[in-house]
DNA sequence: ATTTTAAGTGTACACGTGTACGCTATTATT
DNA sequence: AATAATAGCGTACACGTGTACACTTAAAAT
């Protein structure tokens, strides 16, 4: 048992997950893409696709955890920068937005995959997005001193402005007008974060009359 | 000229779009209809369908075209509840879910080919959202009296919320959930007017002080 | 009354699809 | 050394697709 063999396969599914992902752009969604082209893009012959994955959808759910994968190291890199110092909202609002420059169609997946037409494929993709916004709920709930549900209604309002910008900035070339969206994120992410901190504010201080 | 020909050619025409919604659900997206099948639905011989639109993509335009009527017909609706009285937030929230109960289909066609994979189809819908944001942008500028660019930064920020609340919504079936989601939105765009007011009146004080 | 226009039909075709099946060649097991 | 397992290939098939083309039939224009 020296392995090659499992070696070897591991090697060309790899070929086949890097085919499809490789075909993913704006214009051709994973949904477009057929058993036959990841196949052939992989330089495999269209039969030998079943040695590997069932399904076409057993191909997009690996990507979709590999997708959630991404995520989690962005979140992570986010981490280390912001321990260096600095505006917590702006390092992360840049670090994402390097993450869709450098991982576009990843995270197109994942945006057309959570409305699309598969039910596996819309929960495997709310369960990643949810994992991200508890993990950030939680650094909120510690780092200002929230209350869990308040903590998360932010989490949940800041992720889902965040994404939305994402999505945008895939439309955009012109770097001063990604730059302007990224400024404009900021500020929303402002907005949210001081509404959340003002309703903890204002609970505390009824807590305390008592 | 009695136009019998043009009234009945209306009439198909509207037979080829209403098939073509009807057929659109959680598990059926418009890019994954055919021209067969939308025809068939309007009992119609698939060739038929060429007298009325060149390409499934120009029905596609005249839906997201009809889908933006339908949003216009929102903004109205919520407007004279709330001339009525009550809070703002709360009432546009209830409105813009009953759409959604009521117009699922419409809604979801708009949400997949935002971030689709036609570019026509792309501008078409961020056109539509982008109007529906500028006429909560007017009512939030005049109402709160913000200056411009706040104005704008809270209507994208809470379009973009409810929009994301509304697609959750399409995935939940239990009305206590749905009512909770209600709420965690409602409180979501409170914290976002917060922000924003707050914001503004920063800028009016350093103003004022010069 | 005759001719023109055009909505709708039916047939036909080439093409891409998923996948069943039998085969080869190489690794793993006995 | 003999046998079993399996990654990958090639062929073949039925099916759904868009659409070109020639047609009928009824309304519109002459």
């Amino acid at each position: 048992m020296s392995g090659v063999r499992a070696q070897q396969k591991e090697k060309t599914r790899r070929l086949l997950i890097d085919a499809a992902l490789s075909q993913l752009s704006a214009e051709r969604s994973f949904s477009s893409l057929s058993l036959r082209e990841v196949a052939k893009e992989a330089g495999l012959a269209p039969t030998s696709f079943y040695r590997h994955f069932s399904d076409m959808d057993e191909l997009g759910l690996t990507l979709v955890d590999e997708a959630g994968l991404t995520l989690r190291q962005l979140m992570r890199q986010a981490r280390q920068r912001i321990a260096k110092g600095g505006s917590v909202i702006q390092i992360s609002v840049a670090t994402f937005m390097e993450l869709i420059e450098s991982n576009g169609n990843v995270f197109r997946l994942l945006l057309r995959e959570r409305s699309g037409t598969s039910a596996a494929f819309r929960a495997a993709v709310i369960r990643e997005i949810r994992y991200f916004t508890m993990e950030l709920c939680d650094y909120l709930q510690k780092a200002n001193d929230l209350e869990a549900d308040v903590a998360y209604m932010q989490a949940n309002a800041a992720v889902t402005i965040v994404f939305s910008a994402g999505s945008d900035a895939l439309d955009i070339d012109d770097k001063a007008e990604r730059e302007q969206l990224s400024k404009q994120t900021i500020q929303q992410l402002r907005f949210i974060a001081r509404g959340a901190a003002e309703l903890s504010d204002r609970r505390k201080a009824v807590r305390k009359r008592k």
